[in-house]
DNA sequence: TTTAGAATCTATACCAACTATAGAGTCAAC
DNA sequence: GTTGACTCTATAGTTGGTATAGATTCTAAA
């Protein structure tokens, strides 16, 4: 199958095949005479594959590495559960920052009585305020 | 003041602070006669605002919209507290997509009994799922 | 058979919000 | 006068794609 069906039975856009290819996620494929790139059910299954992961919010170079220990069957999967289990660290840790962020937010919100005029607004008010804030990071 | 003093004042990069006035948050300060830049106390509490926001995860165009509002103190303060909803809103979606996740992610690791071979690892067994996945989306 | 349109190809630029580097210039102290 | 800290501009890199441009290739109707 041409590029163009894998994407529709994949549900990746076109780019985002090339692009995986690219980044050493798909083998690059059999050409056809006119220079067309020549796809099987194998790299099929590895593309929903990919995206499983990246539903996942895996990163790419995560995905390669699943991929990786994917082709040496008889090995352990120590590293599979390894990537996911901090990979499930990241999700929490930015699960609390957001929870954070989400009351700071609503505080925040509630400083304003609404329809008041910019200088009064307790918004910008708060915004203002001249404490250094506390050192806090929100990554990515 | 001199760059590096606004840096450590702001607890911004030097880079950052750069960044922000070619960005059109900070106005392009006095320079020295050795062409370095100058900044005063005003300087030093717009760049506290802008951190302040961007420590609230708020996209430096919204903080340039901020700053601009923020010029017009008689004008009402419609749009900040707009402003302030919808970046609520989008922090409440992020973390129930988070959330939804994060479930997903600790189903998938409790699958692998931990020392098993690749082969027959659970993990990687249910992310070879040939089930379409349904359409979710983790912007950002 | 011609020809229009769809699909594909490569290469490049763009997004956000910085961070990092190179190579040059400025300034203070010893 | 020279070392070293600081600053300057300009450019590239980060992540995971998306969006072009311009050239080919293929397909289907006239």
């Amino acid at each position: 199958m041409k590029i163009g069906t894998l994407a529709s039975k994949s549900g990746c856009s076109v780019q985002t095949i090339r692009f995986y290819e690219k980044e050493g996620l798909l083998e690059p494929p059999q050409r056809s005479e006119g220079n067309f790139r020549l796809y099987d059910n194998t790299a099929l299954s590895r593309l929903r594959f990919i995206k499983q992961c990246r539903t996942l919010d895996l990163s790419v170079k995560e995905v390669r590495e699943l991929l990786t220990i994917n082709g040496s069957p008889d090995s352990d999967c120590g590293e599979v559960c390894q990537i996911m289990d901090t990979h499930i660290q990241r999700v929490e840790q930015r699960l609390a920052e957001l929870q954070d962020l989400r009351e700071q937010l609503v505080a925040l919100s509630q400083r304003c009585g609404r329809n008041r005029t910019v200088e009064r607004c307790g918004i910008l008010h708060k915004l203002h305020t001249k404490e250094k804030p506390a050192e806090k990071s929100y990554p990515r």
